[in-house]
DNA sequence: AAAAAAC
């Protein structure tokens, strides 16, 4: 047990410390705190949940609380893979950096670069960022990166899973290399293991004591139901809520779309519940957040933007609405309950179709999870029951279904209060020939105006030429504005309609008939 | 089978 006191950080960095209650310190920060403060590299190995972002935020905020940022010229970055974890971060030095002068900027996308840039010209100390907002601030020149004294990489190996590694790489080459550098990664892939040889100088590797694969304050169980058909899925998950004591639950699903159809299912049948996931535009994503985490919400529909990192101190459940097709998503998403000793439940609604992920699973954990049976819910009915028109719809997994999903009428599924009780063993309940998921939905092909596919082709088969002639910058900006407009997202809609009458663009007048027909794409 | 991240 080591006291904050201990570890060498300064009176105005403990006053800070003392302010948010915490008095002692957790292993990686007693390990990590004091070598960062003697200026050398750290390669921590650690997950959230053990303290991490105070082990670097403290020393940082203290080595830099001395000097003072130039304009265009910070002192130090921190590096994260999400934008809410970003933002994670800038909490932490908003608490930690309170007595200093120190100042820092979140330069993430999804929001205006005004303000991002007007810090950057007055001078900003700390820039916590994903890795694509600073490459594009820098090539614009907002900023130059040879005064970083400091650099954080947070959450390493899921910025490997991001393909985020060459941009780091490339963030690394941009600062002197006489940096100090705090890399932090829950596991350690050659890849990473690569970039560290490379990057960090002598780092005194610390390693937290690896919490047990999922934490002991977390039950889990396991509710098979026995059809993947989606309407059956939402029954099961309100049920499950419904009956749950639910203080703050977090629902994780594995698409974009689902989450959106959940979200809105939920709601629909009184569930005081919203989405967030990737698509959703920044603030959206932050203020459902905020509302989350002050209690305002209490349901958080979920992809796995959220599974990793964000540190909830207190979520009493998780639901995993489908099974992670990685294993190890499945333990950082039942992660978000159970944290700091409190104790938390996770619930896996688990399909026939679900055998091959739930394996991996089981064998990641270790563990065998009890079953738990739905009562009462008539799953057959669900699935044969009398076809709504509105039900295609809502199954149509691509684009925005305009007439909600098939859970708007509540009157439409037998819902209620289905009671749980806990199955002895395996159970028999045979699934009755599940229909093939993906096969339900030719809507899937869609149909392109011919132009549009054209300009589409059209890439493929330029490109080669173009490419002999004048090597692409990589980051698109400077494409051949007279090919393809329309493959860049925003331009898509406009071009529909007009190439019709201007022809493919790069062809003149000369459209060879292929290009002309209406093409089909298959999902 | 997916998600995330830049305009």
């Amino acid at each position: 047990m080591t006291e904050f006191p201990q570890l060498g950080l300064s009176p105005t960095t403990l006053q800070a410390v003392a302010d948010t209650g915490y008095t002692t310190a957790t292993p990686i920060q007693e390990q990590a705190i004091p070598v960062a403060l003697a200026g050398r590299d750290v390669l921590g190995i650690a997950q959230t949940g053990t303290g991490k972002t105070a082990a670097f935020t403290l020393p940082l905020v203290d080595r830099l609380s001395t000097g003072r940022a130039r304009a265009r010229m910070p002192r130090a970055i921190v590096l994260a893979p999400t934008r809410e974890l970003a933002d994670q971060v800038a909490e932490s030095f908003a608490k930690y950096a309170k007595g200093t002068k120190l100042s820092w900027v979140l330069l993430i996308g999804g929001v205006s670069m005004g303000d991002q840039v007007a810090a950057l010209n007055k001078g900003v100390d700390v820039l916590i960022a994903t890795p694509g907002r600073l490459l594009d601030l820098f090539e614009r020149g907002k900023m130059l990166l040879t005064g970083v004294e400091i650099m954080v990489v947070d959450e390493a190996d899921r910025m490997l899973d991001m393909g985020f590694i060459p941009d780091i790489e490339r963030i690394f080459k941009l600062t002197p290399p006489r940096r100090q550098t705090l890399f932090f990664s829950a596991t350690m892939p050659p890849e990473i293991t690569r970039l560290t040889t490379a990057f960090l100088k002598d780092p005194t590797r610390i390693e937290a004591s690896r919490p047990a694969m999922t934490a002991d304050t977390i039950t889990q169980y396991i509710v098979r139901i026995p059809t993947s058909d989606p309407k059956a899925k939402r029954t099961a998950l309100r049920a499950l809520v419904g009956r749950e004591d639910v203080r703050n639950g977090i629902v994780f699903c594995n698409r974009k779309s689902e989450v959106d159809i959940v979200a809105k299912s939920l709601k629909t049948h009184g569930f005081d519940a919203a989405p967030i996931h990737g698509d959703l535009d920044q603030s959206h994503r932050m203020k459902t957040l905020a509302d989350f985490r002050s209690g305002a919400l209490k349901i958080l529909v979920a992809s796995d933007v959220a599974a990793r990192g964000l540190d909830i101190p207190d979520v009493s459940h998780v639901f995993n609405y489908d099974v992670s097709h990685h294993a190890d998503d499945y333990v950082h998403r039942i992660g978000r309950t159970g944290r700091a000793g409190k104790l938390g439940q996770a619930f896996m609604i688990v399909t026939p179709a679900d055998d091959k992920s739930l394996d991996k699973v089981l064998k990641l954990i270790k563990k065998d999870p009890e079953e738990l049976v739905l009562d009462g819910i008539d799953f057959a009915a669900i699935k044969d029951g009398p076809r709504r028109d509105d039900k295609r719809s809502g199954e149509r997994g691509r684009g925005r279904s305009r007439s909600s999903t098939g859970a708007a009428t509540p009157s439409a599924e037998p819902v209620d209060i289905a009671t749980v009780t806990a199955a002895p063993s395996s159970q028999e309940a045979e699934a009755p020939r599940s229909r093939s998921r993906r096969k339900a939905r030719p809507e899937a092909s869609v149909e392109v105006a011919a132009p549009v596919a054209a300009a589409v082709e059209a890439e493929a088969i330029v490109e080669p030429v173009e490419t002999a002639r004048a090597p692409r910058t990589e980051r698109g900006a400077d494409r051949e504005p007279h090919l393809l407009q329309s493959d860049r997202r925003g331009d898509r809609k406009a071009d529909k309609g007009d190439t019709q009458r201007q022809g493919v663009r790069g062809f003149g007048d000369d459209i060879p008939a292929f290009l002309r027909r209406p093409v089909v794409i298959r999902a």
